[in-house]
DNA sequence: GCCAACGTTGGC
DNA sequence: GCCAACGTTGGC
């Protein structure tokens, strides 16, 4: 089982609205990289979910039930999406800035490159932010 | 195939 | 609202 990260704009697709659907289609992925992250999901994986743009943490952990297929929402064939559930809301939510602050998370792809939306937690980062959590 | 211009994302 | 990072587009 792996873990990845993925990013939503709360006010686009919050954290709330997400347990509230109990499962989503995750569309909307248009950058390779991030592609390549979606094709190496597998069901049973996790992802923390972190609110971009407003809140700015990490606030709950969701399940991929459904591996890559092609993204509803895309006309041109070229783009993927998973599926998810919400698992549970994090103890409380992990701050981007107190991530930045554990030295531990430094190599962590999201900071490293901000703008991924969708990229791999390994388990020592994932250990790391549960902990943050008070988990 | 290079690179300048431009658009988007996302943190500050 | 600004700007850095990065991706894409289009002229050459």
């Amino acid at each position: 089982m792996r873990t990845w990260l993925i990013k939503s704009e709360p006010g686009a697709y919050s954290w709330d609205k997400f347990v509230a659907d109990q499962r989503t289609e995750w569309t909307g992925v248009r950058n390779h990289a991030a592609k390549l992250n979606l094709m190496a999901m597998q069901p049973g994986d996790q992802c923390f979910f972190y609110h971009s743009n407003e809140g700015l943490e990490i606030v709950g952990l969701a399940r991929v039930v459904r591996g890559a297929a092609p993204d509803s929402s895309d006309e041109t064939g070229k783009w993927i999406a998973v599926e998810v559930e919400p698992l549970r809301a994090l103890g409380r939510p992990v701050t981007l800035k107190a991530m930045k602050a554990e030295r531990a998370l430094a190599d962590m792809a999201m900071i490293r490159q901000s703008r991924l939306s969708v990229s791999p937690v390994t388990d020592v980062e994932r250990a790391c932010i549960l902990k943050m959590a008070g988990e």
